[in-house]
DNA sequence: CTGAAAGCGCTAACAG
DNA sequence: CTGTTAGCGCTTTCAG
């Protein structure tokens, strides 16, 4: 039924040569003769060959595939990144397995474990928290990782992330141009880095201004409990202005606000986001925010990893790209505010 | 550096078996007295030996790996499907090498190529247009294909959609009984049979109605496109009511007859998508529309194409699952309207 | 430059 | 049930 894959054996046999010589044609640093390429070329364009790429794994222990582990594709800001990923890796002739894991301790173990099954060449840990143990076993059977959009305090653990504390501070000094003094923090999941330095720089911008957080409430990351903040934060004392930890919340905050408790964005409460996902720009929300630049934090990930991979760089690098605060108009700007 | 994997010669060695008995007694249908097998689990336990896959993938010509095509991450119903699907893979022991297809034409080729190199047990192609040349291909190379929300004239492939034309048809029903005469649709790419079935669907029961379709703009499934469409059908004689679709253009759509056009959702215009993605229920869009079971077609997708994995069932099977209308503010709704 | 030969790590007959 | 023996399809020494 299935008619067999057609072995690098057969194309040798008809083009009268042996083997190694094909397998030469087709490995890029191999020496092969004009003549011979040529020759072996045709055949198997002849007969529809194409090397095995796990066959080629097993022997050189290069499978080109990179194992991806990520907790959810919810978030906009996600898919975005998975495709620019897929992309460029795939130009460089790499390509994602897909993992995904439950945000629950024990489980990540597991997929962990199954990732180092297929034999990947290198791994990316998008959203997930990597315990040191974990990375110590990557580094033992000698694959790469690098934390994508998350950092870890082990400092031997590769990291891309935006400048979150800076991006905080960003926030900060924003709202307090704008005249802002009652100003509330909507909070994601405490255990994520991106949470703590994005909060971080946040207070500590305010605290040089002499401002204290008015109001603080966790959403997890997650719409159904950032609604649940906003209404609690709104119970008593409403803030005049907040900074939800990212665009995903914000967005379901900016909805409980105008349409469940009635107040109008930015007139009554400014609201500032962080991602700059696609629906931030959407007309309904058109929310200010940070913009993670998702492109560069790309672009780095792959270029670290690739760099671990074919060069055998060992160095671990840790990066965090500046991103620009993008004005809409979900809170009041500053007079005279320029960029 | 890098600590080679541990081989199971090397923990045949120290259970002191053959190399065969540690196989056996990680191969699930193997014969391995109970004694045995739990030497062997020892000695692997304390090496930290698991089968490597490739090697396994080599010899019994099962790879584990179902390749992903797909074309585009931005419609919210493709991340959700992709996450469903990866999530009931993986829990049978498989996963998803995903692979990024430009639409054009050559890309796909060059794409399934690729796919095949990594000897995946299936395809999954979702959202791209499959050649019945290339699906030939995959069926002499003996890889199982399924169509994911997406069917194809060549009979034998197999495809699991929503059953779109019937979708179709209760959106115009819908707009028909809540008096809608002037009726308008933006449509997505005439190249989707997704678009094909839901407008033909649609247009049909209109017919039977004796309405005529009063305007119609394609938006090729972009939210740029579709902001352009709208534009032009309300240039002069508006319609009351659109069928747009897919959410993804509808959103954009309410946005521009808003915030552009300044008119009001649903008082001046009824809209409705296709979908039910996560932004459909979003307060700011409160969006109608025809919901796609994406739960119950990644189930139906993976079973069809894991039995012809498993079970060899080559027969090819076609699934259109109905899906409901989801009542929610961006259309009048009849009067006395039940489901 | 080229062919022959030796495996990569594993499963699958095949005898015992 | 278990060990031995062949390979899966390919890259990579190693001689020529």
């Amino acid at each position: 039924m299935s008619k067999k894959h057609v072995t690098s054996a057969e194309v040798a046999e008809r083009a009268g040569v042996s083997q190694s010589a094909v397998s030469r044609t087709f490995t890029p640093g191999a020496s092969a003769s004009k003549k011979t390429a040529e020759k072996v070329r045709k055949a198997a364009a002849e007969l529809g060959y194409r090397p095995n790429v796990l066959a080629r794994a097993m022997v050189s222990g290069k499978s080109r595939i990179i194992g991806l582990v990520v907790a959810y594709l919810e978030n906009q800001f996600y898919p975005e990144a998975l495709e620019k990923l897929s992309n460029e890796l795939q130009k460089r002739g790499y390509h994602l397995l897909i993992f995904l894991a439950e945000q629950t301790a024990g489980h990540i173990d597991i997929v962990v474990d199954e990732i180092l099954d297929y034999q990947v060449d290198g791994i990316i840990a998008a959203s997930v928290a990597m315990s040191s143990d974990l990375s110590e076993r990557c580094r033992a059977a000698g694959v790469p990782m690098v934390l994508f959009n998350r950092s870890q305090d082990d400092p031997n653990m590769s990291a891309v992330t935006s400048d979150n504390y800076a991006g905080g501070r960003k926030v900060a000094e924003f709202l307090l141009a704008a005249g802002h003094r009652k100003i509330g923090h909507i909070a994601g999941w405490h255990g994520a880095s991106t949470q703590r330095d994005r909060e971080a720089g946040f207070i500590s911008a305010l605290a040089e201004a002499g401002v204290a957080l008015h109001s603080r409430a966790e959403g997890d990351f997650s719409m159904e409990k950032a609604t649940e903040a906003t209404r609690s934060m709104f119970a008593s004392d409403p803030p005049e202005a907040i900074f939800v930890a990212n665009d995903h919340m914000a967005l379901a905050v900016m909805d409980t606000l105008r349409f469940e408790l009635g107040l109008k964005v930015p007139e009554d409460v400014s609201v500032v986001g962080y991602d700059d996902v696609p629906a931030a720009s959407w007309p309904a929300y058109n929310l200010t925010t940070v913009r993670q630049p998702a492109n560069r934090m790309v672009t780095n990930t792959v270029e670290i990893l690739l760099d671990q991979i074919e060069n055998e760089i060992s160095e671990t690098r840790r990066i965090a790209i500046d991103g620009p605060l993008i004005l809409r108009g979900s809170a009041k700007i500053p007079e005279g505010w320029t960029t």
